[in-house]
RNA sequence: UGGGGGAUGGUCUAAUGGCAAGACAGCGGACUCUGACUCCGCUUAUCGGGGUUCGAAUCCCUGUCCCCCAGCCA
């Protein structure tokens, strides 16, 4: 129940959402069904992620269904691998469609048989025009197109044609059967489109048993008929197709009636997001595979990091409308950020690791240091950490000639090592040409754990790792794979023209504190002051970690240097 | 150019004839054993022109700009 008081005020309602609560309380319909309907000719990404949301999470707020159904008419581009990835993402983004699994293929016969009403209707002819001189006759978008010869075709003729052509006796593109409507229509889309084409394929679920495949425009309508789908929602670049969503509907005087609703698809900068484009950069190895972590496709942001939870609640913040807009890639990665600053425990690891020696600490002493896991969350509990003589710190936490505000490692600056000591920088060893390899520092013994008893004040806290303890590990940055906001808008160049090369960066020999060895493959930690990662799922081995990082934490001393 | 849609700070979203609100980004500050988190403050918007109205982002007229449609793809 949603107790709405002043305190939590509700947040309004999308349009659609807006929509589906009228028809409710009107009583226009009494129970909602929505569907979700993927082509499996690729795998899911973020924009899908965002119909997911919008369809599955209409049906949960109303005590609705939301049904899965693949749209398999197209053989020559589907797949069962598609199927099955389709599936897996879904059910990882946490909705589920019940025992509501549905392929319009799964509809042929029916559709079959409405055809053939179509054609008793005298409301569809099978037409012999090739494609060339189908896109002729069609016309253009300022002249009406005109009629096809083979239009006023006799009903018998159209009927055997029709079974001539599902029998396999025609070959592809002789001919097709197409909707009777209007060939001077403004909207080119009633201009008589067809609605089965000859497609000698072989089809992932019904195999061979088709030679004729429906069209979109045909099928879509009658197969959210048969499920009784109440609102079926797709994006803006079907509002003209709703024309031949009703028109099949109200010339079959289909017993159930659904409604076609649009909304704005989602775009991101630096990045692209047609399946069309991420198939090529799959196809021509500009990346690892689909899951590449770089990708924006669901089982990429998974292999990433990202948690289902943050992408559900960036489609949650980006909202629903009817406008084109792009969305700053900085907003879905601030919304995994903010989820897992609440639940990622805390940890140390050096990425790129610069050597200290602590002069006067004894050469085989060593100390556990406890630390919490998670500042903010007592509950998570703390584990130790071992230190020791020689440890390891982050190279770039150290500054030769460090400027005023630079609270980390240059000669003579004392530095809090986190959880551990006060450390002062005493001299920096370098190598012939120049190079620092090693910091000589000392201790003070009096501020184990980090705080000094006469309360002096440190303004730097950096992590490290024992170099006796630490654990070796391959670290992956990642960046955003495209170096342009909008890959897609060049007139001359490709959008592949726009990869950016130093989108995936390999850090081999990073050093993590021991604990880390025991992280499992579902869970994700936050390297204290450089990000949150997690293991690779395809690439790691506990003999050879390897760590992708999710996304950075927010840096404003970064910010601070670049202003500068 | 025919038809269908759409224009609110830098970005996204709200306001359903009645104080233009929120989020992100940006800027400034506080706090801090993460230069993180958190907190506080600030800058910035109704596409243009007319009209109706006590009152318009909202209604009317008009202009401009952007997106979609000429697949036997979805």
């Amino acid at each position: 129940m949603n107790t709405n008081t002043p305190d939590t005020p509700e947040k309004p309602l999308d349009f659609i959402r807006q929509i589906v609560a009228d028809d409710l309380k009107t009583g226009k319909h009494s129970d909602i069904v929505t569907r979700f309907p993927p082509e499996p000719n690729g795998f899911l990404h973020i924009g899908h992620a965002k119909s997911i949301c919008l369809n599955f999470g209409i049906a949960k707020e109303n005590n609705g269904t939301c049904h899965l159904r693949f749209d398999d008419t197209n053989p020559g581009k589907e797949s069962t691998e598609y199927v099955d990835a389709i599936q897996e993402d879904v059910r990882w983004l946490g909705f589920d469609w019940g025992e509501h699994l549905y392929y319009a293929s799964d509809y042929f016969d029916k559709l079959y048989d409405f055809a053939v009403q179509l054609i008793k209707m005298g409301k569809a002819y099978v037409c012999h025009l090739s494609g060339d001189e189908m896109r002729e006759y069609r016309g253009t978008l300022t002249e009406p197109g005109k009629n096809s010869p083979y239009r006023d075709r006799p009903v018998e003729e159209n009927l055997a044609l029709f079974e001539q052509m599902k029998n396999g006796e025609l070959d592809e593109g002789t001919c097709s059967l197409r909707a009777k409507i209007d060939m001077a229509a403004p909207n080119m889309i009633m201009r008589d489109p067809a609605i089965y084409r000859i497609m000698k394929k072989h089809h992932h679920r019904t195999g061979d048993t088709w030679c004729i495949y429906p069209m979109y425009d045909f099928c879509h309508c009658l197969s959210d008929m048969i499920e009784q789908i109440t609102h079926s929602i797709c994006t803006l670049e079907f509002e003209n197709n709703r024309a031949i969503y009703d028109w099949v509907l109200d010339t079959l005087k289909t017993p159930c009636r659904p409604r076609q609703y649009e909304f704005a698809r989602l775009n991101i900068n630096f990045t692209v997001m047609s399946k069309r484009k991420l198939l090529q950069l799959v196809e021509e190895n500009h990346v690892d595979g689909w899951d590449d972590p770089r990708m924006l496709t669901i089982s990429g942001l998974r292999r990433r990091g990202y948690t289902p939870a943050s992408i559900r609640n960036f489609c949650d913040t980006i909202g629903v409308g009817k406008r084109d807009s792009w969305i700053d890639m900085g907003v879905l990665e601030n919304s995994v950020r903010d989820d897992l600053n609440v639940h990622a425990p805390r940890a140390m690891g050096v990425l790129n690791p610069l050597k200290i020696v602590i002069t006067n600490y004894p050469e085989d002493q060593e100390e556990e240091m406890v630390a919490q896991n998670h500042p903010q969350n007592p509950d998570m509990g703390t584990r130790t950490v071992p230190f020791s003589r020689e440890i390891y710190i982050e190279r770039s936490d150290y500054l030769e000639n460090a400027p005023r505000k630079f609270f980390r490692f240059t000669e003579g600056r004392e530095v809090r090592l986190r959880y551990a000591y006060l450390v002062t920088c005493q001299e920096a060893i370098k190598d012939e040409n120049g190079e620092v390899v090693e910091l000589r520092c000392t201790y003070d013994p009096e501020t184990k754990g980090g705080s000094a008893p006469d309360g002096r004040k440190v303004k730097g806290t950096i992590h490290w790792v024992s170099a006796k303890h630490g654990i070796p590990a391959e670290v992956r940055l990642y960046d955003r794979l495209f170096s342009v906001e909008n890959p897609d808008s060049d007139k001359e160049k490709n959008f592949k023209d726009f990869l950016n090369p130093d989108s995936c960066q390999i850090v081999e020999s990073s050093i993590l504190e021991p604990s880390l060895a025991e992280l499992g493959q579902e869970n994700r930690v936050q390297f204290e002051r450089q990000g949150y990662f997690c293991l690779d799922s395809k690439e790691s081995s506990p003999k050879k970690p390897v760590f992708n990082r999710i996304v950075t934490l927010r840096d404003s001393w970064a910010k601070m240097q670049k202003k500068r």
